[in-house]
DNA sequence: CAGCATCCGCTTTGATACTG
DNA sequence: CAGTATCAAAGCGGATGCTG
């Protein structure tokens, strides 16, 4: 953990979060919650176990993750975030924002795992009617484990697992369920990319993407960064 | 610049500022506007120039940053963000409002600049008096070149540089200027730190944190990561 | 001097293999 | 399952040199 020795509340954050991999263990434990050990390799398609247990250390004694020795029947220990952790949220969901035009372009040879839907899908969803009842939807990317999406009280919960009930079941291929989550792709050519929608089609008007992707088309027209040449602005 | 051939936004954020330095790149630029290479150099104390340099042209290459060829009378290039450099804000915030309650436990010898005070500025401090008249705050930390800070219509801006006509200059170590913006540090407490106000301090009034550093004193008992035991929660 | 490029010693990473 | 051990390759930090 190589750090900066800036007296500046971004590049302290940095200093523990600015690792390779580093924040990508965080959004595992984000998705998912507690998480063994093979949970995270798997989630993190391509890093070194060595690796993998040198930031689990560095995290836990940062503060940001926590082992808990699972009980008995169990017989393996969790990795869980702390509060601390938790807090760094905010962090991933800004990077998803600005990385989520990025995937457009994207490689078809990507790595894909299916709870990596999870905080796209609670960041870039709003229940447009609060007051319907509860919904819930599954999700099948690929051949991955299905993610579950609740929708109650206008709050939009993702989780991974399968649903014994669920009003709509959307199936397909993970880059169009992405697409269609970013609002990139509307829901007739998703239909036509692959996308399977089974169920009451009702409950998905509800979920609409609410954050703008207005910053993927911008163009280096506009608001170019102005000179500020008002008095006063070189430096002493 | 290596990549985590990953379809996740974050995994493809950081494909593009997860390296080294280059998020401490963006904040300089943000801080300042257009800055020339020496300027970055000297903004980003410990990097290597030819790291430097490849930082700028991975930058340029992804569309965060903008060469300018600044005409004849100054000859030399500038560095600016592009819109989508710009975009970048929010990333640097959230890692600023995590980063912040370390620095409490900053060593001594961390480097400084009196840039780095601008966006926690602007993004800590709220005008309290959206209707007053635009009031001006000069802000010397140590030795470095002056900050000016500018309300008006409710706003806050900072910038490099001084003022011809502050209603209020700040002065002290860089320590406690930071900590009375975060909010960790009380006016009394840090006039007894080395904290000089000269002119109209009815003006401080009017600038006060607003993001509560509530985070800062979390503890581990509460909040704990709640595990998940709803049916459904295992994987297919 | 501004803006790099080159070289060098060191650290980190990634891939694989191995162990309790 | 949950790591540790090993090692080649890449990246990093520091110094120095080159070019306009």
């Amino acid at each position: 953990m190589r750090r900066y020795g800036q007296y500046c509340a971004m590049a302290k954050a940095l200093d523990v979060v600015g690792d390779r991999w580093t924040l990508l263990i965080v959004r595992e434990l984000l998705s998912r919650g507690g998480c063994r050990y093979t949970d995270l390799h798997d989630g993190l398609p391509g890093i070194a176990s060595n690796l993998l247990a040198d930031r689990l250390r560095d995290l836990e004694q940062a503060g940001v993750i926590w082992r808990e020795a699972a009980p008995p029947p169990i017989a393996t220990t969790l990795y869980r975030l702390t509060p601390r952790g938790i807090a760094l949220r905010p962090v991933l969901a800004a990077l998803g924002h600005w990385g989520g035009p990025l995937l457009a372009e994207a490689p078809d040879e990507d790595e894909f795992r299916s709870q990596w839907l999870i905080l796209p899908i609670e960041e870039l969803l709003r229940d447009r009617c609060p007051d319907g009842p509860p919904a819930a939807i599954e999700v099948r990317a690929d051949d991955q484990p299905p993610i579950a999406i609740e929708t109650r009280d206008g709050h939009v919960r993702a989780r991974p697992g399968g649903l014994t009930a669920a009003d709509l079941v959307l199936s397909g291929p993970h880059r169009v369920i992405m697409g269609v989550l970013a609002g990139r792709l509307d829901l007739t050519r998703a239909a036509n990319a692959g996308l399977t929608v089974a169920g009451d089609r009702a409950v998905l008007a509800r979920l609409q993407p609410a954050a703008s992707p207005a910053d993927a088309r911008v163009t280096h027209e506009e608001t170019v960064d102005k000179p500020r040449t008002a008095a006063g602005t070189d430096r002493a």
